[in-house]
RNA sequence: GGCCCGGUAGUUCAGUUGGUUAGAACGCUAGCCUGUCACGCUAGAGGCCGUGGGUUCAAGUCCCAUCCGGGUCGCCA
């Protein structure tokens, strides 16, 4: 093997493009791919930045020749040449008209056949991607989305930063608080038997800076949730967080707004159209049966409670009298589409989302097939046609529950449809603010009312009357920016009001110990006086996701985790000693080897 | 915790109603080749069919359990 000795690269293989043939020059990186020709050897050199032909034969010393046929994929090597157009160039590679005719090879590493060959277009599984994440970094595509992210977050820091936010870090180890999500948590050795938190998210704090003047702040903050992962979730994960003083709603979203279509255009050279329409809750709801629609296509649902709510169907009427509704999406056209095998798989769908079924009408060419028009008297099968705008070659699909249930499900066979019938257009952006988010829900399990958003969200000034009347009636000063579906980010107005901030802990029931226990500090600097503020949170990972076109938000990490919230590479989580344990003064309770395990 | 899909050469996959010696492509190794770029040609190596039980004369194929990966529901203030 070679050393560089005093050989620097001078240009990287993409720069070559600026170089003149005849120019001398020196790069580095990987062996992509080398062709022996007997003769003649050709090597791709791989780079930060992209491909350049190395080219050896004719006078190359004996030497560097003998060198260069022994190449193999992904060596490492440094080599010096001279750059000259191809004789036979190549269209498809950017830098296909150049190649560096070497003079000094230097082959400074030499590798091991990898597990799989490093190019995107040779298929390969998630898990040994995973496991050599090294190898999978290298290939193109990963390699230029995190290029990518960087540009993104980059983009990001630059307009809070002309914008005259303070970036400002909040600690990582803090006070676990035990609401919403759980929290991983971390034993203190110094106090025994105690211990911190990672962050879901740097709330208090940002809170907290601007009860302490700073009047804006962003973070790009590692946050972490100990909760089961998706496509679109991780137990630690990155989000960009801001926070205000002196503003309310619309200026906060105008302010991230603002941002998002700087970080398009200057990233992907995209311009959004803005302002980003808003859209009250209540409306996404009942419109796209979603509190993210995706408004790039129609199938909007359609309410049909009151035609068939004294109907004879009980499922129908059922659900209309305890409280829910019936409601049906259209599928226009589609009933061709829609077989029966694939309403059979609607159906399916809607039952994940707690659906007893999915009633249907299909207007088919062959003649027309229902689930439920038998049950209903000829003028209420007329209404609600009507209603749905139904006509020949439709299908009409429809939920009665409760309404969350029907929206749930609803919201899925809409998407479900779209997806499988190509409905959904390529490279459009639809984004939209969701507002006025109920500030209270029900919690199925206990029955008591929990924060939609956070406990520190401003409650709308016209609904705070309601607030001991009827709390599922009050609205947030709570917005989401969604896109394509897919939620954003998401933020709210804050209560700078100690009494109002104490009103919203009893009505969820928290006892006043336990708010000081968990809040006090935070109510206490609420005292001092507090200037109105608000801000949001983007999730860093899906931006990127989005503006990478990226199915899962592992494609656009580094080191992502996997579903058993382990990363596959270092093999994390691990047992560890003993004597760590003991340190923590944590008793280890799971076996520690696989041998205690089995006695 | 529930449900669904997957696990067969290094990789991506095929493998019939259970039936002789488990295949292909790419990769890898060796030889030949002076303009390749998915180089070409010739030859070759490479398999505990995830793991453990079971059914059977016979299991990659059927059954049970388990491990691993993915999707998803719950969960994610």
């Amino acid at each position: 093997m070679d050393t560089m000795g005093t050989l620097r690269r001078t240009h990287y293989a993409m720069q070559a493009l600026e170089a003149s043939p005849g120019e001398r020059l020196v790069v580095a990186g990987s062996v992509a791919k080398s062709r022996d020709l007997g003769g003649l050897v050709f090597a791709d050199l791989r780079d930060n930045t992209g491909i350049l032909q190395l080219a050896f034969g004719g006078d190359t010393a004996p030497d560097i020749f003998e060198k260069a046929a022994s190449l193999r994929s992904e060596d490492v090597v440094m080599a010096e040449g001279l750059l000259r157009l191809r004789e036979s160039p190549n269209d498809e590679l950017p830098t296909g008209r150049l190649e560096l005719f070497v003079s000094d090879l230097r082959i400074l590493s030499r590798a091991e056949t990898p597990p799989f060959e490093v190019r995107d277009e040779v298929p390969v599984g998630e898990d040994l991607r995973l496991r050599y994440r090294y190898l999978d970094l290298r290939r193109e595509g990963l390699h230029e989305t995190i290029r990518l992210r960087s540009q993104i977050t980059r983009a990001v820091r630059d307009y809070y930063l002309d914008h005259d936010f303070v970036d400002i870090e909040t600690p990582v180890l803090i006070k676990s608080t035990p609401e919403g999500a759980r929290d991983y948590l971390v034993p203190s050795r110094v106090q025994p038997g105690r211990f911190y938190a990672l962050p879901q998210s740097p709330q208090l704090y940002k809170q907290i800076l601007m009860l302490s003047g700073f009047d804006k702040y962003f973070q790009i903050a590692r946050c972490f949730r100990d909760e089961d992962l998706r496509a679109d979730r991780q137990p630690e994960f990155t989000q960009i967080d801001m926070e205000m003083a002196f503003v309310d709603e619309g200026d906060v979203r105008a302010a991230n707004e603002a941002m998002v279509c700087e970080v398009f255009e200057k990233v992907l050279g995209v311009k959004l159209s803005a302002p980003f329409p808003c859209m009250p809750h209540s409306e996404a709801m009942a419109r796209f049966g979603s509190d993210k629609p995706d408004t790039r296509f129609g199938l909007e649902l359609c309410d049909v409670s009151g035609i068939v709510g004294d109907c004879g169907f009980g499922v129908f009427s059922g659900a209309v009298q305890a409280g829910g509704s019936v409601r049906l999406i259209n599928a226009k056209g589609l009933a061709e589409q829609l077989s029966r095998k694939e309403i059979d798989r609607l159906t399916e769908t809607a039952k994940t989302y707690g659906a007893k079924g999915l009633a249907y009408l299909r207007l088919a060419e062959g003649g027309e097939s229902s689930s439920y028009e038998k049950f209903l008297s000829d003028a209420e099968k007329a209404a609600l046609r009507a209603a749905a705008g139904a006509e020949a070659g439709d299908v009409l699909l429809l939920v009665a529950d409760g309404d969350a249930t029907v929206f749930a499900a609803l919201g899925a066979v809409r998407l479900a449809i779209a997806k499988k019938q190509g409905l959904i257009p390529e490279g459009v952006y639809n984004f939209l603010w969701v507002t006025d988010f109920p500030l209270f829900e029900r919690d199925e399990e206990s029955g008591r009312f929990v924060a939609v958003h956070h406990p520190f969200t401003m409650p709308k000034e016209e609904d705070i009357p309601l607030l001991e009347s009827d709390p599922g009636a009050c609205r947030a000063k709570a917005y989401d920016m969604v896109v394509n579906g897919v939620e954003l980010g998401g933020g709210s107005i804050r209560i700078n009001d100690p009494a109002l901030q104490a009103q919203m802990f009893r009505l969820l029931g928290f006892t006043e110990e336990r708010a000081q226990q968990n809040f006090g500090f935070l109510m206490e600097a609420y005292r001092y006086g507090a200037p109105p503020h608000g801000g949001m949170a983007f999730g860093l990972d899906r931006m990127v996701a989005l503006m990478a076109r990226r199915e899962s938000i592992r494609d656009v990490i580094a080191f992502p985790k996997v579903q058993n919230a382990g990363e596959p590479m270092s093999g994390c989580p691990d047992l560890v000693d003993e004597g760590q344990l003991d340190e923590l003064h944590i008793r280890s309770t799971a076996p520690a080897t696989e041998a205690d395990a089995e006695g």
